[in-house]
DNA sequence: ACTAATTAGTTGAAAGTTGAACAATTATGA
DNA sequence: TCATAATTGTTCAACTTTCAACTAATTAGT
């Protein structure tokens, strides 16, 4: 558990990445939050909302949408019974496993996707992806596959230790 | 008001840059936050002190510290309240305009954030910086400060109308 | 089969955030 | 100068998120 080497400071060429990247990113996601709200909807729910729009019948344990939403199970389980007071979702039994649940998207909660998801794609190109060329929107997938990939490395490894 | 024309989908290289960035960024968001944990800090927080340390005299305005750490004037203010309680920061009057007041850091903020910085930096560094080549840096540099000012024009865009 | 341990999902309380309303002060401008 | 507008920062209430505790059901180990 030695620590006592001394801290490597980030020199300007790293800085500027980190900095550049760090503001942009919560500009940009701010952004993308404002565009949606015309539609009740925050990234969170919209992510919830495509996922369950692309499982077959619409529908998902929620542990597995969970997962994919990349939210807590806790949280998930919030978020649902507001979207299910709001009509879009609903829950039911799941009879393979009887612990568990099924989350179904409704048809007015289709619909709700079907409006918002035009303008929220339009968005994100408008604030981010038309603001890149091919070869600048390639760099930025290899770069975040890469860290993608390296944090799930550096959490199997914590995880074991 | 027209809104007629076709959504223009996402193909898949546009696609592919859309989906690593945001999954990658929560991740990495994630994981940043889990190693600034054991000092007690959110990175949030960390900004808000990070900025404040490089101010003169280690102050600054709440407006102005608000505007740099990018948090609501309300969430500065409560997030003040939580700090101050820890003992990290005061707030005092300011002489020269009374409505406003001064956010101060303490010699206990000081050193917490001393202490919290090398972690704080290695994180970043392990997590990302170090993950990426010299070219990738300014690539990364790149896009995203392009995105940071086109965000503002559009910001301006958008005020006017 | 029987107990342990795991897993699925929910809940309630505490903590955090948002957004509008507000008091106090300063700036603007006829 | 006077009235109006804008700015500073806080507060309250509504809402959201987190964390730990919990129930119920399934799986594993013996």
């Amino acid at each position: 558990m030695a620590k006592k080497s001394a801290p490597r400071w980030l020199n300007p060429r790293e800085m500027k990445a980190w900095r550049s990247y760090i503001i942009a990113s919560r500009r940009l996601l701010e952004a993308l939050d404002a565009d949606l709200d015309g539609h009740d909807l925050t990234m969170a729910d919209y992510e919830v909302m495509a996922q369950l729009s692309d499982a077959p019948g619409r529908r998902m344990r929620m542990s597995e949408l969970a997962e994919l939403a990349m939210l807590s199970k806790s949280r998930l389980s919030h978020r649902m019974k507001v979207m299910e007071k709001a009509g879009w979702v609903k829950r039911e039994e799941c009879v393979e496993d009887r612990r568990g649940y099924w989350a179904v998207m409704t048809d007015k909660g289709w619909k709700a996707i079907l409006a918002a998801a035009p303008s929220h794609v339009e968005s994100v190109r408008r604030r981010l992806i038309d603001q890149l060329s091919a070869k600048e929107q390639e760099a930025l997938a290899g770069i975040f596959g890469h860290v993608t990939e390296e944090l799930r490395n550096q959490f199997l490894e914590e995880s074991k230790g």
